[in-house]
DNA sequence: TTGTAGGCGTTATCAC
DNA sequence: GTGATAACGCCTACAA
């Protein structure tokens, strides 16, 4: 039961994966490709002694089928493109975990790029994947344009998040940050507080206009005035949040509670009272947007706006998965919560 | 100038990417293949009339070369596999980064894979990797051994973090977790402090195990006795911080200062140590390992020893660039140092 | 049930 | 300089 492959010199003894190809498994136990092939993919019947055979072929040469070249032949690549915005980003790094729990076990590799949020870069990131002919595209947020979108799921199957829109080929997972940071603000409005700033995102993001949008509907489903002097810019990290209360602090705009449309902005929020002297709770409330792995223990525990993002990554790949077998996806992500820590407290 | 595929019924016009081939483009100015491809690849010397002819149909037609298709014939497939251990770490995360903003610019991609600290796992994914055709390999670390990377090598060139092993077709590039904690720690024995708590990781980490070295190498030089009591399991992440702050609180065995093995296990001690009414660096001094994102601006902001993740990034794919050029690495990851904020004060 | 003959999109090796 | 031609490894008709 010797390897007989006349091209390839190497003595191919069980040396896995090494260059084995599926030629060489057909030559080994005298079947054809085609033999082979139907037998790899349950294609068509196959005898059963005939199936024996290259099975242990197959074990005993360490033949590992080569996707590539699958993929060329049969215009599939059994991988997926995934178009993140930063492949470090706290908050989308847990949804690229759900998307690699979910794909992998199908069978699926997922190809990870990152547009940085910047609509060309985004576009490029597309042309690659399309390049490399993934079998279908999942799109964490971003800024590619409904149209782009549109037209692309006219070629593959997509599923985007933070989004609603209908087409054909395409899944949007929209997440409600509307609806989330109207909670947060409804929270502190509970808590008796009437001056609340809000540390907004980054305007070129689209969750950061929703989060705006749900800060001014609380307020005014309370009777409260929107104050434009409360509403600071940020950038969704870390010190532009303790830039912003820097700022706030200056500007001597009365305040009792902060909003900061996402955690790390929290964080650097929270330095920044700190730094002034002002403590969290006891004389400033506090609340974040996104419920990252810290929170919970950061000091104090921030009050956030939990998002499902490893569900939301799961969810998306499963949609793909459905939109693969051409059956039609239908999950939908869970409502953003409130987690009550310890950030914010009534006012006196 | 119109296209004339025969082949493709499809009118072709700038309809970028979608399924336009060399041989399509070929076609449509009336050259062979093979030109197109050595004017793409610069393989050989083509006339400057046919080369502006092909250049023009490329624009025009959108065309985008297929690395797959250019992966099977010529053995190369312009990219590269990167075993991460978990695609959310925050620290590693970082680390990708660096990777993907090296790659790039270069023509590779990268293909993400995690191993979840598993060697069988990371196996899985090298032959994962493997089928894909990458053209190299880097292991973020990891637990492989030795000798399975020393036979990956044979096949691939690989590039490896986190220890130091030579062979042909390999080149590691070790940080220096022992010489960071030994710093961490001779910086709380240089405040004065003799009772300093340690906060392991998960002996399963090859870092932990340097770490906890680091520290009694540190002790040892002081003349301070190691004391087993005060070494805490961990698992890396903020609540086993925190609860192994709780066991060293109700073990009553004295403590001025914590040396945690990572920021994370820093984070939860933190919190641990506010519930229990002490203060940080009032009462206890702290000091964590990695100097995440969010250490500069957690309440205090943290005393860490700095790792330079992102450059690790850089380098390992700077690395394996040259490796597959043919050249010699010769990069080196800069010493750990320590970033004094102000969770370490001296010991009264 | 099985084998043969393309073809997928590109590159490499020849001749010309 | 340039163009055929044959791989690359697999899959899918079609034929036997």
């Amino acid at each position: 039961m010797k390897s007989s492959a006349r091209k390839n010199a190497t003595t191919t003894t069980g040396k896995p994966g090494s260059k084995v190809t599926l030629g060489m498994v057909a030559e080994a136990c005298g079947v054809s490709p085609s033999t082979v092939s139907r037998i790899l993919n349950g294609t068509a019947v196959v005898s059963q002694e005939k199936r024996e055979a290259v099975d242990r072929a197959i074990a005993e040469l360490g033949f590992i089928p080569n996707p590539i070249a699958r993929g060329l032949a049969g215009g599939r690549t059994l991988s997926v493109g995934v178009v993140t915005q930063a492949i470090d980003s706290p908050f989308y790094g847990v949804a690229l975990r759900g998307i690699e729990e979910e794909l992998s076990p199908a069978g699926y590799s997922p190809l990870f790029v990152s547009g940085h949020w910047n609509a060309q870069e985004e576009q490029r990131c597309i042309d690659v994947l399309r390049s490399r002919r993934v079998d279908g595209i999942i799109v964490l947020t971003g800024r590619l344009s409904d149209e782009a979108l549109r037209k692309l799921a006219k070629e593959l199957p997509v599923v985007v998040t933070g989004r609603s829109l209908k087409a054909s080929g395409l899944y949007a997972l929209d997440f409600n940050d509307f609806e989330g940071a109207r909670l947060a603000t409804h929270h502190l409005l509970s808590q008796g507080h009437r001056q609340i700033a809000f540390i907004a995102g980054d305007p070129v993001h689209p969750d950061a206009q929703e989060r705006l949008r749900g800060y001014r509907a609380a307020l005014e489903a309370a009777g409260v005035p929107y104050k434009p002097s409360l509403v600071l810019p940020g950038k969704f990290h870390e010190e532009s949040g303790l830039m912003a209360v820097e700022r706030l602090i200056d500007s001597r705009e009365p305040f009792t509670a902060i909003f900061a449309a996402n955690d790390q902005m929290a964080f650097g929020a929270s330095l920044a009272l700190h730094r002034r002297g002002l403590r969290v709770p006891e004389d400033v409330s506090l609340v974040g947007f996104d419920d990252l792995a810290g929170a919970a223990h950061s000091l104090p525990p921030l009050t956030t706006i939990h998002q499902a993002a490893h569900e939301l990554g799961r969810l998306a790949a499963q949609a793909l998965l459905q939109l693969l077998a051409g059956q039609k996806p239908s999950g939908k992500l869970p409502e953003p919560r409130l987690i009550v820590r310890s950030s914010t407290r009534p006012l006196k």
